[in-house]
DNA sequence: CTTTAACCGAGACGGTACGTCTGGTCTTAAT
DNA sequence: ATTAAGACCAGACGTACCGTCTCGGTTAAAG
């Protein structure tokens, strides 16, 4: 994940001619507000009144700045609770892939991590209006993979015909659909089978 | 997908002691009512308000027999929307698993049912007490191609060894995964090469 | 004033099948509150969101049965706070308008209540929806003293060609006058003056 | 009603050691966007929000001249509304009186104008600081008529012992209490009658 | 002819209340 | 006993303005 921009409009700001300027401890009491009921009370219970309420903030200053509470938590989960995800280049595809899928699966170690990830791809559901940056937060993770995999088959160790982005999602089709029915663990630990299993299905 | 009950007491009722039968009209009227307004506004802006409006009945009414709007879409989508599933023998298991995994992406071709789906997975993430039905739901779908996979294995067309409930989650993590994020469509015509590939990972 | 009816739809209320009866406690409660809070903290701090948490009751409850802050308050006034005005019938009407005069004028002695009466008049400017209710509270003021003059006509004590509308709103005029501008008491002792001189101008 | 100063703080600004002057400019576009505004959309609908917007001023730039809404206004009233008021002196306390009732009472016939003057009165019931400069204003009216009350009783007009107070207050009292309350029309033609029947009320 | 203080626009800030909405519960009258 | 009707409490929603507070920039009188 690189460094995030702030929420809303990064570059376009066209005239700015005067005006005060944003302050930057609103938004940081607001994410780090944001952070803390994620962890206590759970995804869905958070409403932008309670962040409000908890960083100090009028709400207005929220709705101003961020267009849903999906979007003010996916900010808030890129910027102080996302470990940065491995971006592995070892030589070797598979233990690039392994590295990251360990890493991907230990999110369920964390249990209010992973209900956070769950409550943002619920949300994206629901609110057309977020599937948007969802989709691109998902496409930057999906990358990552999807680097490991075109270095693979310039190397050899892949055909040349594999279906990279159909390898890419099994890889995070089967971590996802794990996280979400939650009816079989995800272990860091069969990382290694996993991805002998996923490279097997290319040759 | 078996015959499912109705969410609550269709025969099983034994202490009639006295009292109005339970109204089949107002169940029906409600499941009725649940599937078009999931085809005319879609799965969010459908409320249990709504429903009770259309139906013609009151809302009490409907939470007597049902937890949660989910439970009750869940309810209708498995008598009124979803076509059986098939549950194929034909000996191979490429063959078997290949008309299941186009009978599923198929679904993508029927936008609302798919909108529903979505919608349901993003409830069982917010709804604890959905997450149950929902969970079960989900297990048994997994069930059909369980059994389709051991008897692969049984033939001997599979490993004794294989991960059957990996390889499960992969062919239901794949389309789950792409039907949730919506980045690339799901082509039942490819299925042939998707079940190809998933064979190949078990060797 | 008369017994009023419940603030809404006295008798067009068509079929009435059944539902739950309205609450009498929660419109004693809200008229109670709206009372409490007038007094204490004056008309135009009073609040529906204050209101209805001083009565321990929903908003939407109040919404339900008053189309407005000022709606509420006129109800509450006319049910809890103003004395039973005067309705005098002595045969004389000097003595007669004495008797309202005073009455009216000696609600300056209890500011709170002075306060509510401007502030439901100011209310009944800015929105008009008020205006309507608030004009025919206004109207059964006028009435009594109508009425008055009428039996002064017959028995002959004022000219039959007296305008009976303007020498009321010369009654009222000058005590809302002073009421909402302020710069010179009302006293209810002077009174008998007052009246004599309104009685002068008619002859 | 006399030029009016800047809205507030005239002469009694002492240290003014240099400093950027005031701009006629966005004052007046203030009081032309505040008059607009009233005419277009009402009193209770103007907020300084839009005022501000209309004039393309900043908001702050309104607050450094005027307290409230209320005060703009009444600024705004005086300037460029309120037609000059008579004060006439014709040696006849009737011809007078009957002049500038019917200059008072022809304000009904310009509806906005009206609607304005409730505004301002409504508003200085629920703004004790409003009160202020509104009572003052008052007061600057009544002063017209005291004055001509106070000729009629040099010359023998009207009884050394009236009450020119309450004289006064009947013919404001009259006005106000019809226009706030809008139950009957205000007829200039009638005002002959009307100060005839006031002055009678003198002897 | 340079300070420098007060002005200007823009616009973000913390607040408050609004009126609406949905959820889930409870009560009543009718069947 | 169960229904339809519908009132009830609870509380989040997103909006509108409020009045205050930076900002960066301008303007004219005082030195």
């Amino acid at each position: 994940m690189p460094a995030q921009e702030p929420p809303a409009d990064p570059a376009p700001r066209p005239p700015r001619t005067g005006g005060r300027t944003r302050s930057q401890e609103a938004r940081s009491a607001v994410l780090a507000a944001a952070v803390e009921l994620l962890e206590e009370i759970g995804y869905q219970a958070v409403t932008i009144e309670r962040i409000a309420a908890r960083a100090g903030v009028a709400k207005s200053t929220i709705y101003r700045w961020w267009k849903s509470k999906a979007a003010l938590v996916l900010d808030a989960y890129r910027e102080t609770v996302e470990q940065r995800m491995p971006d592995p280049d070892t030589g070797s595809t598979a233990e690039d892939l392994t590295v990251f899928v360990a890493a991907l699966h230990s999110v369920t170690e964390r249990p209010l991590r992973a209900r956070a990830l769950r409550g943002l791809m619920a949300e994206a559901q629901l609110d057309p209006d977020f599937a948007e940056p969802f989709g691109a937060w998902v496409q930057s993770r999906r990358a990552v993979v999807l680097r490991v995999l075109a270095r693979g088959v310039d190397r050899g160790e892949l055909p040349r015909a594999t279906d990279l982005e159909a390898l890419t999602d099994q890889l995070f089709g089967l971590f996802w659909y794990r996280l979400l029915v939650g009816h079989l663990p995800l272990d860091p630990a069969r990382a290694p089978q996993l991805v002998a299993q996923l490279l097997n299905s290319a040759h």
